[in-house]
DNA sequence: GTCTATATTCGGATAGAC
DNA sequence: GTCTATCCGAATATAGAC
């Protein structure tokens, strides 16, 4: 099996996987048919079968591609230039991010919305969530070290204590953002700021 | 038409809505056929179709059941005897009684993630999170009032631009709680703490 | 590997009796 | 108002040619 055919095998899913992305976008994920993704991705039924088994199997690949897609936007986003960057910085990068890349942040929404009633989904959600939270707690315990005078262990303890609240912090931003006109993200996480204060308890 | 009529079309109605909300718990809106509701419902599907015209009539209605029972259900915790409790428990009482009365949280993440790709559901959204802001803000202006010594315009201004950042932190614990197993709604809400300390700035 | 055409199942909605 | 039986369209997946 030459390499030529494996990379193009590749190049077909990932064309197919972002025809369906697109689709889902607009009419989501149980409205949008195989029809419409088929005309959506330029190929043919059997094209298509070729590469995925069925529907749902799209459809857990999609929401793979936007869960982890979110987790590695975030990886990446992390250090810019090098300089350690607010806690805060790196979620509204990361939000910006998703809005470019991903079309928008409508996906994660309705990927969550899903993972209530799909067991595989809500698997892959609770892989993703503890490593996107480690990313986040570990930004915020660089951030206290480097900026604040906090000690390292502390700022780690803390790190990993409030990831969880950024991340719900982080997911009902996106949900706001996506389902409210004229939401302020940069008004609305600039709130959360003083839990970034040193004054310790 | 006589009095006994409406109240046996509003006892049918709710009969029905709630058969729904059953079959839409478990296996999602789309998923969740008409032969299901007709099944949970112990109806049939005659008498179904004299109450909604459409599935989509009975999935906006429960839809709405669900953003406003939220709504309602957030104004009956907030003073359950009379002294003004904190904010975040007025949050947490409110989790707690969605899991009571509507079998868990899987509904709102569920509506949430349908909101996004229809826009009769997404203007439902719009109109009932302003009111519930509005019952946040209340509380936190109230509570920074009271038990603290914050004057009362501050303290009013002051729930007023927190009210967004509440109601993003109660959407994404909703979500957690939902999503992963062994999600501490407690701690995570006891994090956000800080946010009501009057050190103000 | 990919296309066209099609088989088959399934779900929403209706007709007509009671 | 409600029930039973049924119609019709749609959507997933496949068959077979190229």
């Amino acid at each position: 099996m030459p390499k030529v055919s494996d990379e193009h095998r590749e190049a077909r899913r990932r064309q197919i996987l972002e025809a369906a992305m697109r689709s889902f976008l607009r009419g989501g994920f149980q409205e949008s048919s195989m029809s419409d993704i088929i005309a959506e991705s330029g190929l043919s039924a059997g094209a298509i079968y070729g590469h995925f088994a069925s529907k749902s199997e799209i459809v857990a690949a999609v929401a793979s591609e936007v869960l982890e897609g979110g987790l590695a936007a975030m990886k990446e986003m992390r250090e810019p230039d090098g300089t350690p960057s607010h806690p805060l910085d790196l979620i509204q990068r990361l939000v910006a991010g998703l809005m470019e890349r991903a079309g928008g942040t409508a996906l994660p929404v309705q990927v969550w919305g899903r993972a209530v009633i799909d067991p595989e989904l809500r698997a892959m959600f609770g892989t993703v969530v503890p490593a996107i939270r480690a990313v986040i707690a570990d930004q915020i315990a660089l951030w206290m070290h480097e900026t604040c005078g906090v000690p390292d262990d502390v700022a780690v303890a803390r790190g990993a204590e409030l990831a969880p609240l950024m991340t719900g912090i982080l997911q009902g931003g996106i949900t706001q953002a996506e389902l409210l006109d004229g939401f302020d993200l940069t008004a609305y996480l600039a709130l959360a700021a003083p839990l970034f204060e040193p004054p310790a308890a």
